[in-house]
DNA sequence: CAATTTACATACACTAATGCATGTAAAGGT
DNA sequence: ACCTTTACATGCATTAGTGTATGTAAATTG
């Protein structure tokens, strides 16, 4: 086998992070084997210990390569300040409409709801996503008191805990559908499901 | 080693079970060892093969001891009907506290929610949980068409996605709070936010 | 055009974990 | 009192998986 060109082997990177991901999709992070992986990738396992430290070092690349890949990353949804309850619905319509229009990102997230085992090694990436929640639960409290002010929502309603209803509410749609896509369409669906939590919320 | 009684056997039968509970819940599924648990249990493995079949096994038994255990399982959830919106929030609220009453309980969801990857071994406990969702869902579904029909609700709702979005409501608080449990609390709080979305749902 | 890296493949050693087979001593029946 | 079964403990064989060390041929550098 010859040796291979920076670009053929950012190539090979890229085959790796496919194949682990479908791999992890398919049978669980702790279940594949770096075998596995390589088979699928067709190379050996000597290629993923050139590009990776070890499994869950794959998995930390993975998730950096999603947040990229996915145009509708938390930044993004974080710099957008909500100046309604419309703004929420609109921003949360086109994050769900993301996991039935991109299969990458579906199945990352099948795989991070029910296929990993959030154990010490993946800490790490554990924290990462703690710090996001609150992160944009806190953005979302700073929306919601601000609606609060100028009246779009009720008065008697604390801030805090309708960002967190809301965040539960979309976490709990993602959730449900990824363990049981046939039981709604979360593209057509899941927004006006959050929509009925918002109706409750106007004065 | 004398041979135990039957009494004792049953005895070290619930301790492994809640070795078995505890080493899940630290280390998750696939990371825990039968030695591990047998160790906890202060037994060999010897002591786990007579009273299961391998470690899938143990997780089959600890699900269904914990279904015995908790006094607020779903069947109890589901022979009630509620006649009202403030019946579906009492119910509800008793679901939500049992997370911070009982430990056992709450490690065993936590277990469930962030430390089992679903596999092929799992596809039977997966099948249960599936079903149980979509039989909660349906009866809450007819719950709803009640209570539009009586005007506890609005009119224009359909009930079906009211059900469906009281359940992502709750699973998405259950897993919130599992998550990162010093954002709130799911006993004082949790049907609150619940509320927050029936609110919406009035005439 | 050497010399040196690079990007892997191959080989090896080592361990942890499982499943089963066998041992055993007391309990429970007759 | 004896026999059988129970409730484990112990020992063993086998394997799958990891990490690392080493090999290697081409790409890249100067």
């Amino acid at each position: 086998m010859p040796r291979r060109t920076k670009e053929e082997a950012e190539q090979t990177k890229k085959q790796l992070l496919h194949a682990a991901l479908n791999e992890f999709y398919e049978h669980g992070f702790a279940n594949t084997t770096l075998n596995k992986i390589a088979e699928r990738a067709q190379v050996t396992r000597g290629a993923i210990y050139w590009h990776f430290k070890n499994k869950a070092d794959i998995f930390l690349a993975l998730a950096e390569e999603m947040d990229k890949q996915a145009g509708m990353d938390l930044q993004s949804l974080l710099s957008q300040r909500a100046k309604s309850l419309s703004d929420i619905l609109k921003l949360a319509r086109q994050y769900l409409s993301v996991f039935e229009d991109n299969t990458q990102f579906r199945k990352f997230h099948e795989l991070i709801y029910y296929r990993t085992e959030w154990t010490e090694e993946l800490k790490p990436l554990q924290q990462k996503y703690l710090q996001e929640s609150r992160w944009l639960s806190h953005s979302l409290t700073k929306d919601f008191k601000a609606l609060k002010k100028s009246g779009a929502i009720n008065s008697s309603i604390n801030p805090q805990k309708a960002a967190l209803a809301t965040w539960a509410m979309l976490d709990g749609l993602i959730s449900s559908w990824l363990f049981d896509p046939d039981s709604f369409s979360i593209k057509q669906d899941g927004w006006k499901m959050l929509e009925l939590l918002l109706e409750g919320l106007k004065p």
